[in-house]
DNA sequence: ATGGATATAAACCGATATGGTCAACGAAGG
DNA sequence: CCTTCGTTGACCATATCGGTTTATATCCAT
């Protein structure tokens, strides 16, 4: 890709960038016009080209950004060096909300490419994706202190629990009207969420 | 539309549902190819505008068909009826995991179709979900006896745990890569599920 | 066998969309 | 005025798609 892409203001970046997220996650990578991206991102296709060679180029160079945007703020909410299993659930979905806030639509992106088939960019998915696995491998479950919790609690179905409906609740907000993701208000969110871990915390975790 | 379709062994006509919902939940209405879902009900094009005089037709049929089917299901195993409410949540992932079976790709059609904007099928679309919406209705929660659950437990918190849990289940499963979704095991989705209830009832329900 | 209805597919068509290129324009700066 | 650089509109070859028309195959009644 051209470097002077980088060389553009930040903000509209940000724009391409968004625009590549949104069409790339509504339509399968075949079928996303790069007009149409180069159209919501306010400039022309033939620029668009001039700093993507190719659409190939445009759509690996996004999922690479997926990645690595996605790593830097779960590291830089510390979220996999938490004892406490509520403080790790809070902080990752913290950082999912930042991410969501900057790229409303990179968690459908995310999903789209991952289930991609098309010949012409599977593999070079998939190897993005390993380069960045490595550092995923740390995510284990750390050895939670089962003293934390209640007497006679499934720990692993409170996990289970916890896990699918942070899903089920990122899901909800994701399913949104085209029109109204970017008005998404994260902020509310964020606030129904810390209820949610409240409420788990309660009823869990050992008085 | 044309009736002769309905003349057609239940198989064949489930084939070409299929690969309907297929599709289109894959692809936005406009870019939705009539040849592709010919070609994976295996008939030819023509005979598809055979049954159906166009894609719009062919779209409405499976939106009408998609919103029957659920309500058929839902009334069927009686969810709306029960007045405990861990049976009621269970009853209707049943009715969902039967409706899977039948059509892997209804649940993802039937987003894709609520949110797709095409002003030549959004109204139509609009029309015949108003058309079922007054059975919706009884949907309410029905009154519970919150002495059925332990005391102190916040119970609407505790019904959004259940209710987004339980979609972030679905979700899981139903973003799979597409050639396993066929062979997605309902079974072990059921099990796994009645699992999730089971600790919930421990938790949630009064001794 | 013949004629006609019926089911199904192949070939076809006009309109449109798409990835990618290229010449040109405009502004900035020397 | 000349050059460079960022940017664009026009262009092109090709492919796709919705829908139609023509052809083939099957069956059934006479």
């Amino acid at each position: 890709m051209n470097e002077k892409f980088f060389a553009l203001p930040e903000e509209k970046q940000q724009k391409i960038i968004n625009a590549g997220y949104r069409v790339f996650s509504q339509n399968s990578y075949k079928k996303s016009p790069v007009s149409e991206i180069a159209g919501e991102a306010g400039i022309s296709k033939s620029l668009l080209f001039h700093y993507f060679h190719n659409k190939k180029e445009l759509y690996l160079f996004l999922w690479d950004n997926c990645a690595k945007v996605t790593m830097q703020y779960l590291t830089e909410f510390r979220c996999y060096e938490q004892t406490d299993l509520f403080e790790m659930i809070y902080r990752g979905m913290q950082a999912k909300f930042r991410v969501m806030r900057i790229y409303p639509y990179m968690g459908n992106f995310a999903v789209r490419v991952f289930y991609e088939r098309n010949p012409e960019v599977c593999m070079a998915v998939r190897e993005i994706y390993e380069k960045y696995k490595d550092i995923k491998a740390n995510r284990t479950l750390l050895n939670l202190d089962p003293k934390q919790f209640r007497e006679g609690i499934d720990i692993s179905m409170m996990y289970q629990d916890m896990y699918l409906a942070s899903l089920g609740y990122l899901w909800e907000f994701c399913q949104r009207d085209d029109a109204d993701v970017e008005k998404m208000d994260v902020e509310k969110m964020e606030q129904d969420f810390i209820k949610m871990i409240q409420f788990w915390k309660k009823i869990y975790q050992r008085e």
